[in-house]
RNA sequence: CGCGGGGUGGAGCAGUCUGGUAGCUCGUCGGGCUCAUAACCCGAAGGUCGUUGGUUCAAAUCCGGCCCCCGCAACCA
């Protein structure tokens, strides 16, 4: 009989930079559930891998004067490395530059314009030349690019549509008849509310813009959509051929059982891909799991700050297994986890030393100290055995249950409350006490023989999330894994088997001040070289004439009544005098002052900006701000005192 | 009225669908034990479950109003 196949992918991560442990996390939740799977039997195949095509990367390799290619290479090795690093189990490291890849890209691509699904239109929007994006009215923030903060223009471009519209009912009744297609459930309300229920636009999937992409090879000039590019991954992967020669491979795995991938790209993975499938006549993946966020306690992770955390730094404080079993025990499954130097020490502290490796410590300790390292069950049974039975054998469906749910933060709670209860085992039963009395000899024998077979219940169960853990306990009991078929049952450990002499301390306790105090050197280290770089390095725009420039009126404006405008989150709408008018003029500025504050401030102000609504209130000028690279804002005033009304020249 | 999630002892969370003794981990305090990594085990204190009104014999849980936080809507997993 062969194996049921299960595939599993996580998305592939972009290349613009090395990957930070939120990025990590989801390749070891993949690993975990893809180890699980096998574990259970199943015959898996498990997906990652790089996207490295866009405009994004096209920038950051002119940045650094490489050519994109050296600048994914060169990022695909450093995420490969972690990868690698954190001990996961992939079969296949796909890359969107794989020649193979593109190639399968172009002829889907033009498959899909042959048959009609993708046509050729014009794409007419606002446009925001520096970010050379489109935008739609309503994706405007204050009526300016929501990037960069600056003009949009009307503009026209030809480009490649793919019909949306058309399988948008199929779409719909599938996901109404799959309520495990989209996971976690909230989720499929917020694509169906926000995208499938107001109607879909068809999406452009081509761009002209910039170069590095992958060729339409049959219009010169333009480059495959990204996310077209992307999301067709999981299918080039495994070999598949859209004029009918797919390999055996994508015939045994497709449709995948599982896309991981995170909260944020959730619509292009239930809505984008469903229908390119649909267009090519293939089945749907049976699950999309949008995965939470692992965030940082002291707020977002951000370079300046110094606080990015990275997987390989982590590991050198922790090691392997420790990341692991942190990034998947926090992150609860819906809710965003977060992480934390403080939190990660306890649970180092409390889980990972006190509970588990204190337990195999000390049993391994009292059968050398008692039998010369020999466990053999004699057979003698006592008051507290049956409960230990009845926890050893039943964690390991308490844990399949979780883990059918992709619960995973939960399945390790059940292991270890294995854990917890063997360490009430040794305070019940008190072997020390046994070993007092000659004739409780072969009771002593019996429990420190219990204690080991639910160590290692506990310890094969844990081989999914702490595969280097596991396999340590195992040699230190001189023993290996028990099949997943027998976790159920008691007396697994061949009795009579000699235990290592000197068990090896599996975790380390850490002194909390000590790693605060490493971890600080670290962030500041890491801040000082992000505060070397240069600061604010915008793209420049035409040359303008002497003329423009005075057509534009500046003058001190003086704040005397400022308040928040209620239906927005960015806005605040001030009163200015200047000379003796008042203007009111509404700004993006709530994020960084507060109307008591704005209120007597002489700022300067644009005043023959044409007056525009900004969620519904008038504003008839403009309040000018400098911008730092994070987004920033600070109010520009005069150096000097100024009345309202003076003439800015 | 754009959509969605959340507010539960000092911290982090479960419980809410399917009303009925408020649970878990960490921390604090007290005790026990000494095999072990100052680890382990037991016990205790600490919560009017954001607020307010309603339904009910009974509400953290169901319904309505309000307050506060956070996502998404925009190529960050």
């Amino acid at each position: 009989m062969s194996k049921k196949p299960y595939y599993i992918t996580t998305a592939i991560t972009y290349t613009s930079g090395k990957p930070h442990i939120g990025n990590t996390y989801e390749i070891i939740l993949a690993d975990s559930i893809a180890r699980y799977k096998r574990m259970e039997g199943y015959d898996v195949f498990f997906q990652t891998g790089t996207d490295e095509h866009g405009q994004k990367v096209e920038l950051k390799a002119e940045e650094k004067g490489v050519t994109p290619k050296e600048f994914v290479d060169d990022v695909a090795g450093e995420i490969k490395r972690i990868w690698d690093l954190m001990n996961t189990s992939y079969d296949k490291f796909i890359r969107t530059t794989d020649k193979d890849h593109e190639k399968q890209v172009q002829k889907i691509f033009k498959k899909l314009y042959e048959q009609g699904d993708i046509y050729k239109g014009h794409y007419e929007g606002l446009y925001c030349t520096p970010c050379e994006s489109f935008f739609t009215e309503s994706q405007l923030v204050d009526g300016k690019c929501p990037d960069c903060g600056r003009e949009v223009q009307p503009a026209k471009e030809e480009a490649y549509f793919l019909k949306l519209s058309k399988y948008a009912d199929r779409l719909i009744e599938h996901i109404n008849t799959h309520p495990e297609f989209i996971q976690p459930e909230s989720r499929k309300n917020e694509m169906m509310n926000n995208f499938l229920l107001p109607g879909l636009q068809d999406l452009c999937v081509s761009r002209t813009s910039f170069k590095w992409g992958i060729p339409v090879d049959f219009d010169e000039g333009h480059i495959v959509y990204v996310w077209l590019d992307a999301l067709t991954n999981y299918i080039t992967g495994i070999g598949y051929d859209c004029e009918g020669n797919s390999t055996e491979q994508f015939n045994k795995f497709w449709p995948a059982d599982l896309h991981l991938i995170g909260k944020d790209i959730i619509r292009f993975h239930t809505i984008y891909w469903p229908i390119i499938l649909m267009a090519l006549d293939i089945p749907l993946p049976k699950q999309v799991f949008g995965h939470p966020w692992l965030l940082q306690g002291d707020g977002k992770m951000s370079k300046s700050k110094g606080n990015v955390l990275y997987a390989d730094d982590l590991v050198d404080f922790f090691g392997v297994d420790a990341v692991r079993y942190f990034v998947l025990h926090e992150m609860p499954f819906e809710r965003d986890g977060v992480i934390s130097w403080e939190l990660m020490v306890e649970r180092m502290n409390s889980d990972l030393a006190n509970i588990l490796g204190n337990l195999v410590n000390r049993t391994i300790s009292m059968s050398n100290k008692y039998f010369g390292g020999i466990v053999e069950n004699k057979g003698v049974s006592g008051e507290f055995d049956d409960d230990l039975k009845a926890v050893v054998t039943g964690t390991r469906d308490k844990a399949a249950n979780k883990m059918s749910e992709l619960r995973v933060a939960d399945a390790m709670t059940e292991i270890f409350n294995l854990f917890r209860r063997c360490n009430r085992y040794i305070d019940e039963t008190m072997p020390w006490v046994l070993a007092k009395d000659e004739a409780q000899k072969d009771r002593l024998a019996t429990v420190l023989y219990n204690l080991v077979e639910g160590i290692v219940t506990g310890a094969s169960l844990l081989e999914p999330y702490m595969p280097e853990t596991s396999a340590k306990i195992m040699k230190q009991l001189n023993t290996s894994a028990v099949l997943f078929e027998n976790l159920n049952t008691f007396g697994n450990y061949p009795s009579g088997t000699k235990v290592t002499e000197k068990p090896e301390i599996l975790f380390a306790r850490l002194d909390e001040a000590e790693v605060l105090e490493k971890a600080q050197a670290l962030m500041d280290a890491q801040a000082q070289a992000a505060a070397g770089k240069p600061v604010v390095d915008i793209e420049p725009k035409d040359e303008i004439k002497f003329d423009d420039f005075m057509k534009m009126q500046f003058q001190v404006g003086e704040i005397i009544a400022c308040e928040e405008v209620k239906k927005s989150k960015k806005l605040l709408c001030s009163q200015v005098k200047i000379g003796n008018q008042v203007k009111q003029i509404v700004s993006g500025i709530k994020a960084y002052y507060t109307p008591e504050e704005m209120v007597g401030k002489k700022v300067m102000v644009l005043v023959n900006l044409k007056p525009a609504k900004l969620a519904g209130v008038l504003s008839e000028g403009m309040l000018l701000c400098a911008e730092d690279e994070k987004g920033q804002l600070a109010l520009v005033v005069p150096e000097k005192e100024m009345p309202a009304g003076a003439e800015i020249c």
